[in-house]
Parts: C-alpha cells; structure tokens; sequence
DNA sequence: AAAACTAACAACCGCCATGAC
DNA sequence: AGTCATGGCGGTTGTTAGTTT
C-alpha cells in the first residue's frame, strides 16, 4: 500500500521500504542510536533522507511499537481526545503507548471521523429542531421525515454501539418506548429525548462533565460499572441506563 | 470476469518551533 | 538580533487490497 520505490535527482530514495533497509536502519539505531537524523542514512548505509529514516524508525521499526487492530478502548479514547484536543496526533499518541501519531491520525480519518461526524449531524439537527427547511415535515404527517432521518442515522449507530447484537429490539425500544412491543405516540420530541441517550456522547466537554456534580448523568460512552452492577452483564447495564437516562430526560414521563 | 469504486495505510511534503552559532 | 540547521507535526498523496456494480 505505500509509494512505489523511487529516486529523486539527488539519488535519494523514495517510497516504501524494502526488509533490508529496515534491516539497516534499526541495527543501526540499536546500536549508536539515532543522535543527528540527517547524518543517520550516510552512516548506516541508507540512500533515504534523514526525515524519511526518522519517520520510518518513529511510525514502524521502534521497539514495542504496535499495528493495525485498534481496540475498542483506544477507539474511545481517541474520540474524547479528539473532543477535548482537536488534531494534536502527537498529543493523543502520548496516552496511547505503543501508537504512533501517524497511526492515530489515519484511524481518525479512515474510521473514527465519520462516527463523530454522524453524531454532530444529529447534535446540530437537534439545536434546529425540525424546522429545517431542506426536511420540511408534510401536515398530513408532521414527524414522518424526521423520524425516517433519525431511523437511517440510527441504524448507523448502533452498528458503532455495544449493544450491536440487540440494535433490532433496541430500535424497537427507541421508536416504541418499550422494549415487549407496547407503542406509543412518536413525536418529534419524543424521537429527539431518546435519540440523546446516543448523541450527547459526541457533544458533552469532558472537563464539564468530570466537574459536573449532576448525578443524573448516563451515556453509552461514559457508563462505567459502579459495584452495584457487577451482578449485570453489560447489555443489561446499558438497557438500565437507558431507562434512568429516560427517566430524568423523557418530558412525557416528567 | 472485469471495470469502477472505496477503504486503508505508509510515506511524503511543507510549515513551524527551537536551539546553536 | 539574525540566520541556518534540525526535528517534529499535521495535512495530503499514492498505492494496493477489497468490494461493488
């Protein structure tokens, strides 16, 4: 997947590495370590720029470095600190050992952008109400657009949530206020009260929520075990989430 | 089966901050 | 104080593998 391998007018090579230039490179650092990079290639026998060596060492051959598999802790960690820090790569590779920026910075663009993009769409739809002209609901039905928006974004994230294996009876719980099939009215208050339970994750600060006393405080990405859930596995903590989470937040039940 | 499209990721490029002189 | 070299950072590109049409 990198460049092809290629050299510029001053025989410098560019382009993805071959095994014997790794080879090179880290017996080389291994062994005097890596005290002027552009010097570094003349002496370990590289025809590459010292950038090209430095980021070679720094995104692939430095010992304890790690590949591919993002778990989903890391996933959520970079989400909060892209939150809180914006495109600082290095900053947020400093809280994820074994990462380097690069890596970081792609997982953000090929897989984790869209997951926030997906929820600022639903926090600005929801700042607007429905009375974005683009969406304008029909008076014969005033919530049916609304509704078949939320639907699509849902089905979206709940492929992202923990609780992908229950999303057909959660989508259920979340348009039929119950997850055993009861229905009640959707509104388009009611759909943007639930729909907050998945949203608020991706537009709550994290400073004012660790400094928040509100105890009233429940979300997918912020729920952690308190000791009286041990008992619970996670798809039944998440369902009593949700339900204290419309409990303090559902204005047909308050 | 093949062309078109998309996703993933390694690597490059340009800019900026810092330190040495 | 000004200049230059170097390292580091973030944005972008190029290539390949996988998927869809």
């Amino acid at each position: 997947m990198a460049k092809a391998p290629r050299f510029n007018k001053n025989g410098v090579k560019k382009g993805a590495w071959s095994e014997d230039e790794d080879n090179k490179l880290r017996a080389y650092i291994q062994r005097y370590g890596h005290w002027n990079w552009r010097l570094l290639p003349q002496f370990a026998g590289l025809s590459r720029s010292g950038k090209s060596c430095r980021l070679r060492w720094m995104n692939y051959l430095r010992p304890n470095i790690k590949h591919g598999n993002f778990t989903k802790e890391e996933e959520d960690i970079i989400v909060d600190l892209h939150n809180k820090l914006g495109n600082k790569w290095s900053e947020m590779a400093a809280y994820l050992p074994g990462r380097s920026d690069n890596e970081i910075k792609n997982r953000w663009h090929t897989h984790l952008k869209k997951r926030a993009q997906i929820g600022q769409t639903m926090l600005q739809s929801e700042q607007v109400g429905n009375k974005e002209p683009n969406h304008a609901n029909t008076k014969e039905n005033p919530i049916k657009n609304s509704e078949l928006e939320f639907q699509h974004d849902l089905e979206i994230l709940l492929n992202e949530s923990p609780l992908s294996s229950s999303s057909s009876s959660l989508s259920s719980y979340l348009f039929n206020g119950s997850d055993s099939g009861t229905t009640t009215e959707v509104t388009p208050q009611l759909v943007d009260y639930k729909r907050n339970f998945w949203t608020e994750p991706f537009s709550w600060d994290i400073d004012s929520i660790l400094s928040s006393s509100d105890d009233n405080f429940f979300s997918p990405s912020n729920l952690f075990y308190p000791a009286s859930s041990q008992d619970m596995n996670m798809d039944e903590f998440l369902w009593s989430s949700l339900d204290s989470y419309l409990e303090y937040n559902d204005p047909f039940i308050n």
